[in-house]
DNA sequence: GATATTAGTTATCCAACGATTACTTAGTCG
DNA sequence: CGACTAAGTAATCGTTGGATAACTAATATC
């Protein structure tokens, strides 16, 4: 692996040094953010604590010890993720209310760079039949949307549009669409259409992302 | 259980007599409608043989026997589960080009009835990381996008916001979010706003779930 | 420098799951 | 009827996965 750094919560990243022996208060933010890679690409059940500890460079047995058990593991990487979601648009919020759509717009994409971030809330969303993801699934989705609403103003319009976006964006991230943009033209087409302004941003992360998998 | 005949390709299953010993082609039939249900409960890795298997009324092994693996009678459900949301939009186009988004959507919420079917689909849409159902979750997502372009002639826009729409309802069912909608004012609103003409026969549809459930 | 605390590991357990094998029984047909 | 085929099960196997327990070593504290 290239490095274990750049996913939840980068800003808590930046600065652990790594070392065999660390702060567990770093360890933690390490083993969340390789939850949170893992999580976002095989989902909640189709993830295991091993895959997580391997990618964290950490033993199994720890990482079940630290967070108490998987569900636990997985509750809190859906917690951060929406906070982090909320802090990124009250920033937005913050720098001024013109054009807010457009601005969130950009400041989600941003987030897709965190990667499993956005997915690992993707899976959680189609998850609701489950009695403890899927509660705290709808209540991290209503946070959301009573922020859109009752914070940054949108009216029903405009956050129907926004979260319907927001979905669909997911669902092509989620699909490893971008991988299939250069051999498969029908690929890019609808790439194209279903993500007008927000391609390049999404190609190039894919770029990366595929180098990052060497 | 109450039934095990409403789901996928309900057509296929009226007509099926329950009998200790039945045609293999029509146990086929009542598995894969289990299996739909239950892998859009919990997903490909959420969902074991077993489950499906006590669902149709059948032992595990026969279920896998049935279809090789576990990943196989996977593709198969989607496979099934695009070919028949390709069959329903047809069959609208069929009759007449008129207000073809509004008919379109309609008839995607009526989908919602076979229970399941969308939502495996959903899942598999957020599992592209996976070597082989991403591929085929790819390959199936292109077929109805190719489909509103080319056969129905949707132009870019029209697409766009049809797949976001469609993604936004995915969500909301996913998340199982109408089964709040009495006990949580939050969750009604969001509800109101995020399926505007559609709510009434979504909350319909959770209430006929919910009872069945019991 | 001894002691206590914190960060980690190795070894192991048990349950669950997908898959295989070998067997049984119900229809079918000459 | 009796042989054959088709529909199904029971028993079991090998892995894997999450969790637990018991141990080890580094760091901080006095």
């Amino acid at each position: 692996m290239t490095d274990n750094l750049s996913s939840v919560n980068e800003h808590h990243l930046q600065h652990i040094v790594h070392h065999p022996r660390m702060k567990a208060e770093d360890r933690r933010e390490l083993i969340l953010a390789a939850a949170t890679k893992a999580f976002g690409d095989y989902g909640y059940f189709g993830t295991t604590t091993d895959k997580v500890a391997k990618a964290a460079g950490v033993s199994q047995p720890y990482v079940v010890r630290m967070f108490g058990t998987k569900e636990q593991l997985f509750l809190e990487v859906m917690r951060r993720a929406v906070d982090r979601l909320l802090a990124v648009f009250r920033a937005e919020l913050a720098a001024g209310t013109h054009d807010l759509g457009p601005r969130f717009g950009r400041a989600y994409i941003d987030l897709l760079t965190d990667r499993g971030l956005l997915l690992s809330l993707m899976h959680a969303f189609v998850l609701g039949s489950d009695p403890v993801v899927g509660r705290e699934a709808r209540s991290g989705f209503l946070e959301v949307y009573s922020f859109l609403r009752d914070e940054a103003g949108f009216d029903a319009d405009e956050v129907h549009t926004f979260l319907a976006n927001g979905m669909l964006i997911n669902t092509m991230v989620g699909l490893r669409m971008s991988d299939e943009f250069e051999t498969n033209p029908l690929a890019a087409e609808c790439l194209i259409t279903a993500l007008p302004e927000k391609l390049d941003r999404v190609l190039e992360l894919g770029r990366v992302q595929r180098a990052e998998a060497r």
